[in-house]
Order: structure tokens, then sequence, then C-alpha cells
RNA sequence: UGGGGUGUCGCCAAGCGGUAAGGCACGGGACUUUGACUCCCGCAUGCGUAGGUUCAAAUCCUGCCACCCCAG
């Protein structure tokens, strides 16, 4: 007799605690449980060998699928486009609803599930005004990932269990402890480190993006201008030192290129004609308005311009109370109650109802 | 080779006789599923060079070297 769909779920398995755990704790709730392990880039053998060995452990059925060709179409060309066009992408943003949970929703079919789940600190919740399925923080604080999620589609939050949503970081460790779980080479899952960085860089961005253009002639001759060295300039345009390349600066940064100033300076823009870098104070960086477009409603489905939200331009920082506009053309524009240190375009504002993601979009421009 | 000025870490730069501040860069950590920011730690046995004065000199004196400016 086939299990009932209700009680099956595909989950991301990436060897990691967090989706360990889960899938320990989904088993324990009596899922039927799918392990699936992503191959999205030529760093993920650790990945697929530990996530199999929980697998194993745990009696459950485990998949891995070779997803190279899609990262590299829908995450690693918008990315490196992003960062031609002088913007400052953020791959996961893009990444998770794109490639992650898309195909957890396509092997979920496949697999007649009616659930996908995933180990990300953060709960799916309606919202009390809309009734519309949205990410909201996870009361794990610090470890709280749902910026990152404010792009999932409707479709795939209807479906989507985060299994750790309501522990923190520390009793997930306690339960991978507990449960005995041990990838590869029997190295207990409690102990691995937690995931940082861009998952398909091992060294530094500018680094990666100069072997990627490397391998790609269409991207080779920008990415060279790109790493030219040029000349720092201050904001009131005296040449004040040098740099080593556009490619390694992102607004807001303060480290990598050297002046002769006594103060401490950050990047306040970058002029690729010139290729120059403009660099000042750090209040020349700070900012409480800007524009951001290619917005995705999540927990509303409108905002009102009086509406008070608190917006997020990254993970880590606190939120900082602000409305938005609509404008003609369909972008947003952003007005904070306080200035937020270097917003920079590519990157994404994300705006909370309390702690329910409302909506977010893609800073485009600083003004 | 007449006059004036300056030489302290890769870059700025304190110090002005009492035993080398600080910022940037750089290296290492913390933080971080994006870029950044932030925070810790490290970083000149030596102050252009050779002597001298002094209990004690980067700090005073002298020679030399280098660079800069003015006057040729």
């Amino acid at each position: 007799m086939r299990t009932d769909r209700s009680k099956k779920v595909v989950l991301a398995m990436s060897g990691g605690v967090d989706s360990s755990v889960s899938a320990w704790l989904l088993k324990q709730q009596g899922y039927s449980v799918l392990g699936v392990t992503y191959r999205l880039h030529d760093l993920a053998d650790k990945a697929v060998a530990d996530a199999s060995a929980v697998c194993r452990q745990l009696g459950i059925p485990h998949v891995v699928l070779d997803l190279r060709k899609r990262f590299e179409r829908d995450v690693l060309e918008p990315f490196t486009a992003g960062y031609l066009q002088g913007r400052t992408p953020n791959p996961c943003v893009v990444c998770n609803p794109v490639l992650k949970f898309q195909v957890l929703l396509e092997q979920a079919e496949r697999w007649s599930a009616d659930h996908i789940a995933m180990g990300h600190y953060a709960r799916v919740v309606r919202h009390p005004e809309t009734q519309l399925p949205a990410i909201a923080r996870s009361p794990a604080g610090q470890k709280d990932q749902s910026y990152f999620l404010y792009r999932l589609t409707r479709a795939q939050l209807e479906r989507l269990i985060f299994p750790v949503s309501g522990l923190m970081k520390d009793e997930v460790r306690q339960l991978a402890r507990e449960a005995g779980l041990f990838v590869s080479g029997s190295f207990p899952v409690a102990e691995t480190p937690d995931s940082q960085d861009i998952c398909f860089i091992d060294t530094d961005y500018a680094h990666f993006l100069n072997e990627y253009a490397a391998t790609h002639p269409k991207w080779q001759q920008p990415f060279a201008r790109l790493s030219e060295p040029g000349v720092v300039i201050g904001t009131d345009g005296q040449e004040i030192g040098r740099h080593q390349g556009l490619l390694h600066y992102t607004p807001g940064q303060r480290k990598g290129f050297e002046t002769r100033s006594i103060d401490r300076l950050y990047v306040v823009g970058r002029d690729a004609s010139a290729n120059t870098l403009v660099v000042g104070d750090r209040d020349k960086v700070a900012t409480d308005t800007f524009t951001i477009e290619d917005v995705v409603f999540s927990g509303l489905d409108s905002v009102n311009p009086d509406r008070r939200l608190d917006c997020r331009i990254r993970n880590t920082a606190t939120a900082t109370p602000g409305r938005v506009n609509r404008m003609p053309d369909g972008r947003y524009r952003v007005t904070l109650e306080r200035k937020v240190h270097a917003p920079a375009p590519g990157q994404s504002a994300v705006f909370y109802d309390g702690d329910i993601i409302a909506f977010g979009g893609v800073i485009s421009d600083m003004t």
C-alpha cells in the first residue's frame, strides 16, 4: 500500500547539522522522508558523501541531483553579469527560489509527496491580515535566515516545512548528539561547522570571477578591465591613492585600497569609465533613501505608503523602520527612519511586518 | 654645490633630551549561508648615514648622502 502523500516529504540535505537533524525530526514525526542532495558545483563532493552517510544511518532513501548546468545558468551567470554591471549581487537570494526550493518542488511532484523541507532557521506562517503564506523570522535570533528566503514563491511556501524552526542552534547540535548522527568518516554531525560564505567559492569572489572569466571567453575582456589597477580619489576629486582593480570593491567597503589619508575611508562609488574608485568618510555612505525593483510580495500583496515596516538590507544587521512608495515605473522608493550603512545596488532590501516578511526587492539606485 | 627646506614601518603621521602614539595597507582570528561593516590580536631593538655631547638622543652638535623649493 502506498504511503499517504500528506506524510511524505522531500528534504534537501547538505550533510550539515541542520538538515541532518531535520531528517531525524521528520522521521520521528512519522514522515516518509526522501533526502535530496544537490551537486551545484565542483565543491560538492563532501556534501554528497556526508548526506549520503546520514541517510543510510536513518534508513531513508537518498538521491543526488546534478544541477551544475542549471546552477551555472541561473545563478553563476547572473552573479557574474551583476558584477560586470557594477552591482553587488547576492547569489543566495537567487539560488533559493530559483534552484534549491524549486528543485525540491519538482522532486516532490515526482515522488508524490505533499511537502518539501529545508534545514533553515526560519518559519512558515500565514500573515494574519491576508492569510498569505510567508516566511517569518526564526526565534533562533542570530541564526535566523529568513532574509535569504524572501523570494520564495507561493507554491513553494504552501508546501514548505522547516523542522528546526522552533529550535536554537545549540539545541539542534544537542539533538544531533542524542541521535548519534555521523557523517562520512564517522565524524559526528553535531560537530560539523556552520556554513558560511558563498558555497561555490573557496577563495574570494574576485579571485573566483577572474577564474570563471578565464574559462568563459565572453567574460574575459570585461573582467580584465575590472582588474586593472587605478586611482583612488576623495569626494572632492583629489587623487589620494591607488586601487587594485574595481572588481575588488563594493559600496561601504573600507579595506583593500591604499590612500595617503590618516582617516578611515569607505568606498562611496566607482567610475568604470575612468577606472577610479571614489572614497569618503563613513557618513558619506550612509543613506535613508534608495530605490528597489523586482519586488516580490509575500505576506502582503500590496503596500500602502503610510505603512510602517521593518527593513533589512542585509541578513545580520538589525532592522530599520521605514516606508515604501510605489513609483510610476513599478519600482518602489524606500524612506527609512534612520540612515543605514551602504546599501548597494544588487543587494536585497527585505521588509518585515513584525517577524513576517511582507515583501522584498533588489536595490537599484541609491537615490 | 648660492640660499632655504625635508628625511620616523609599504603609505600618511605623532614625537621637540628620558627610553618609538595613531590611522591606512598587510597578516591572523571572531562574526557571517551574499558583498560589506564591526570587533580582537600581530606588525620599526629602531627613527637617511657616520661620528660627537650627555647618566640618557628620533629629539642637541658636526660631516656626509638623498630628495624638494627658490635663485642660476
